[in-house]
DNA sequence: AGCTAACAGTTGAATTTGTAACTAACAAGG
DNA sequence: CCTTGTTAGTTACAAATTCAACTGTTAGCT
């Protein structure tokens, strides 16, 4: 007789949601020993100075756009960078609600080195893989990001 | 002259650990309401009623070792798990640091539930990709998993 | 102009998580 | 036995996250 505690038709590290948090968490951990000790940031503070880096200047509206983070956790994390002098935030002056935010010349430092790791970090990963693996690896992943 | 802000050769959206994050957060979503809404169950919560559902009787160390959880993520779970009485504690006759725990009979349906939502919500995740392709992405996702 | 609704962003209280110190139980050497 | 060290699990406190309500600003309608 078959007790369901021993199912061996779906195991937990097959459901997709599951693996995909332990590949994200996995392969976060490294790169967040870098950005914290180096800078003290948190994941979201690196990930919105990543998007002024890459993309220039934008609100905090559209990072939490195009990054699918809650704009309380936005806010948060500009007014850490704003207070150690990574980031400037500007009024637009004919639609005061809207605040753009840019790299300082220390912003775009962090960006840079943080950038530099990153990249490195990332062949490291992909490495393992062939570039068609990885490549479509990164369509997938896409994806199954969604509209994000 | 190429401004760095205008970087189109590292975007952040190809930045893996980034890109897994997306992802998981994506996919995890619509599961989470699910886990959440029908048995008020946080994350780490449904992940330890799987493990117990799928693997049978263990110590919560042994789930925290087999997930990569933190211990006090661990022990507050059980704690909120046993109080709902979803899963019994047993203490180890012969060394009394090890408490079994395993699920009732009101765990085993809640698992057995979720354990069928979880199934087709992965059916219809990997619908949309090839069998070949779930398969790669399947072990690329362990790889980069890790030990865990 | 004056009213209402929508929007960008912030704040405060309640939840949840992380860190470190803790208890209780056992093991090994003296 | 009686230290000393280790292990399983808990707890206390600080940090981070979430949710809801909030401010200040603009747009649209009348």
């Amino acid at each position: 007789m078959m007790r369901d505690t021993c199912d061996e038709t779906f195991e937990l590290a097959d459901f997709l949601p599951y693996l995909l948090n332990q590949a994200a968490e996995a392969s976060g951990q490294e790169f967040q020993t870098i950005y914290k000790g180096r800078y003290g940031m948190l994941r979201t503070e690196w990930r919105v100075l990543f998007h002024l880096g890459i993309y220039g200047k934008m609100t905090a509206k559209e990072i939490g756009e195009r990054a699918a983070i809650h704009k309380t956790k936005v806010s948060r994390a500009v007014q850490k960078l704003a207070s150690r002098r990574f980031i400037t935030r500007e009024r637009h002056a004919a639609d005061r609600r809207f605040e753009y935010l840019d790299l300082t010349t220390a912003g775009r430092a962090a960006y840079r080195d943080l950038h530099e790791v990153a990249r490195q970090y990332d062949a490291r990963l992909t490495s393992q893989f062939s570039a068609e693996e990885t490549a479509l690896l990164r369509v997938m992943l896409k994806r199954l990001a969604g509209g994000r």
